[in-house]
DNA sequence: ACCAAGTGCTTCGGATTCGAAGCAACTGCG
DNA sequence: CGCAGTTGCTTCGAATCCGAAGCACTTGGT
């Protein structure tokens, strides 16, 4: 592990910026997406990962390794997103407890209603500012970030407040 | 408001790279403020910021203001903290209408707890895979994309559509 | 000084989130 | 086959969040 030695001004200015240029992007989006087609972040995330895949369907394990989210929280939004007729779950074939969530006729116009905005959206707060060059460096590094984030080891192995002498407190 | 152009695979890179990884980082960071301090991610900013500040308070509303976040939201966390008693929170001498949060000691102690870790995270997750120019190339982009951000207007700009009369509403 | 409008914060109701516990179906091993 | 452990999803309880409404103080016009 890292020792903790104070980041430079730079690294700061990294960090701070990265938190809060996501933070604004994504109150911004979450504002289109509300007016144009009352979702939140989140199920849009849902609809669109499902109208990513060829047949607009997927299990639930698989949409919450999608979009990071806990499983219970995938449940409250998929009978959300049911009641609205935009999704339909039913239980898969070969496995009676998976459930196989199906984009409806219904959502993917949700999803055709919304796309547009969101992606003005985007390209407006996000990229306008930004050359091609920018937007391709952009997309290097945080890829790499991501890439080694999700490498990362779980967080069990967290430093604890006191030093370890047994099992901790 | 720019023409709603499909966005080519880099733009998307970018936006996708930039939302996982902050989601990932706030969601490392968080768990580390919770282990070392008990404190949310929120909790922390309004400490730091307070602690910040010369002489380590600040009136709500600028509180409110240095953080994005809801009045009510800062009330609900104001009254969290003071019940730990890492704040206190007092009528301002002149408006009784305002409330001036002060960091105590304890507020201090807390902070300086889970400081040190607060770094480790930020290093260890989103600084390692950087060199130092990529550091300051990403501080550099994101830079302008929040200052961009901050100048853009508040969005009411938007397509607005139509409420219709809900379904359970 | 008085009243209306404005400002600062809190309260209230509802939505969303998570982790833990619960339930049902599957798998491996004897 | 039958049991124990695992896996996939849901339910439950608690915490957090926001916007709207409410309350208390301040300000400006008369």
């Amino acid at each position: 592990m890292t020792s903790p030695r104070p980041l430079d001004s730079t690294q700061l200015a990294a960090y701070f910026a990265l938190v809060e240029t996501s933070s604004l992007l994504r109150h911004a989006v979450e504002q289109q997406l509300q007016d144009a087609g009352r979702l939140s972040y989140v199920q849009f995330q849902l609809l669109a990962t499902l109208g990513d895949s060829a047949d607009g369907s997927r299990r639930m394990t698989d949409l919450a390794d999608g979009v990071v989210y806990s499983r219970s929280g995938l449940t409250y939004q998929a009978q959300t997103l049911e009641k609205r007729g935009l999704i339909t779950r039913t239980p898969a074939a070969d496995d009676e407890r998976g459930v196989i969530v199906t984009l409806t006729e219904a959502g993917r116009a949700v999803l055709a209603d919304v796309f547009p905005g969101h992606i003005a959206v985007v390209t407006d707060m996000l990229l306008a500012p930004l050359s091609s060059s920018d937007v391709e460096t952009l997309a290097d590094i945080l890829t790499r970030v991501r890439d080694h984030m999700r490498r990362s080891p779980p967080r069990s192995a967290a430093p604890r407040r006191r030093r370890s002498k047994g099992t901790g407190e």
